[in-house]
DNA sequence: TGTACATCAGTGAACGCGCGTTCACTGATGTAC
DNA sequence: TGTACATCAGTGAACGCGCGTTCACTGATGTAC
C-alpha cells in the first residue's frame, strides 16, 4: 500500500488507541490481540510496531486516554457553586450505578474495568502509575469535602465488577440499588445504608 | 507409569484443584495453564483430561471450593448471642482489610479476585453460578440485622482490588483505612465515613 | 488365597491454532535543490 | 514550479512459542472366578 501522509498515519493511529479503549474495557487486555485492534482500525497487524513500541505500551496509552476521558468532562468544579457540584455528583451517581453502566463496560469507568488487569502486573509497570493517578483524581471530585472520597470510590467499582458478575439476575441489580444508596447519603453527614 | 490407586488419583485431582484455587486468583484464569496446574500437582498435562472435562469445568469447581473454605468457617452464627457475631464480623474485616489479605491473592476472597474474570464469562456459564451464589451467602453474613449488605460487599470487594491495582503507594493504605472506617460504623446506625 | 484379565490413571507426542514481535519489501509522501 | 531522492507507514510472510485438547500406549490396580 505504500507510505501514507503523516495527517492519515496519525488517524490511524488514534484509531488503534480508540479500539483498544474500547476492548481492553470490554474483554480485558490479555483477550484482546494486537492483531485484532488493527484490524478494528483496517490495518494489518505487521503496523502496529511502527506506532507503539509494545502491546504494553499501548495497553498504558489506552488507559491513561480512557482516565482522561472519563474525568476531564467532570473536572469543572467551581467552589463558589456548591450546588452545582451537587447537581454533577448527583448525575454523576445515576448513570455510575445504572443498568446502561453495567451492561457497557466498553464506555465505562475505567477504575472497574482495570482493576484487575492492573493489579495482576508488575510493580514496576508503568500502566500502574496511570491507573493510580486516575483513581486518585475520580476520588477527590467524589469527595463532597474537597478531600478524596476513597470509601465511595470503593463501593463504586466493587458494585459495578459485582452487578456485572452477576448481571442477569435479581442480585445484580440489588447490588446497584444498595451501592447507591450507601454512596449517597440521603441527608448531610448521615447514612442510608441499611443496618 | 501405569495405572495408579483409585485413592492415589483421588489425591491427585485434588491437588490441581489446590493449585488452581490459588493460581486462578493469584494471576486470573487465562494467566494459569493446563500444563502449569498438573506440573503443579507432579503429573503431565495429558491426565488432565481423565479428571476434568474441560479447563472451564476446573474453574468452576475451583471457584466453588474457595468459596466455600472462605465462607464455610463464617457460617456458625448463632442468633443467641449476638455479641460472637459482632466479634466474629470486626475480626473478619480486620483480616479482610490488612495488607496481608491485599499481598496475598492466592489465599484470598474469591468475590475479589473473580470478580472480573466472571464478569466476562458468558451469561449461561456455569462458573456464574456459583459466583452469584458465593457472594449472595457472604453478604448475608455480613448483613448485621440478618438481611444481606451488599454495600459493605462492593465496599470491601472494591477496595481489595482499588488497593491491589495501587499497592506499594501510599494510596493503597488509605484505600483500605478508608473502607474500613466506612463499612464498620463506629457506632450503631451511624457512619464513620468522611464527608 | 491364587490366577487371569479388564480397567483406567498417567505418559508424552501430536493436533490445529493464535499469540507478540520481527523483517525485507513496497511505493506514496515529504523534502532538498 | 519541477525534478530527484530519501523517508517511512503499511504489507504480509515468518519467527519461536505456548495454548487447550486428543490419542495411542503403558502397566499397575482392581475384579471375577
Amino acid at each position: 500500500m505504500g507510505r501514507v501522509s503523516r495527517a492519515e498515519a496519525q488517524q490511524n493511529r488514534q484509531h488503534v488507541v480508540e479500539a483498544a479503549a474500547r476492548l481492553f474495557r470490554e474483554r480485558g487486555v490479555q483477550a484482546v490481540s494486537v492483531a485484532e485492534l488493527m484490524a478494528a482500525a483496517g490495518l494489518t497487524h505487521g503496523a502496529f510496531y511502527k506506532q507503539f513500541s509494545s502491546k504494553e505500551a499501548l495497553v498504558t496509552e489506552a488507559t491513561g486516554q480512557v482516565f482522561d476521558e472519563f474525568i476531564g468532562p467532570l473536572a469543572e468544579r467551581d467552589p463558589d457553586r456548591p450546588e452545582e457540584y451537587a447537581a454533577a455528583r448527583t448525575a454523576l451517581l445515576d448513570r455510575y450505578f445504572s443498568a446502561e453502566h453495567r451492561d457497557d463496560p466498553g464506555a465505562g469507568c475505567p477504575a472497574s474495568t482495570f482493576a484487575a488487569d492492573v493489579a495482576r502486573e508488575a510493580e514496576d509497570s508503568p500502566v500502574r502509575a496511570v491507573y493510580a493517578k486516575g483513581a486518585e483524581d475520580f476520588s477527590r471530585w467524589l469527595a463532597t469535602d474537597g478531600d478524596e472520597d476513597l470509601a465511595a470510590l470503593s463501593t463504586m467499582v466493587g458494585a459495578l465488577l459485582l452487578a456485572r458478575a452477576t448481571s442477569g439476575t435479581d442480585l445484580s441489580d440489588r447490588i446497584l440499588a444498595a451501592a447507591r444508596a450507601a454512596v449517597e447519603p440521603l441527608s448531610p453527614g448521615g447514612d442510608a445504608r441499611p443496618g
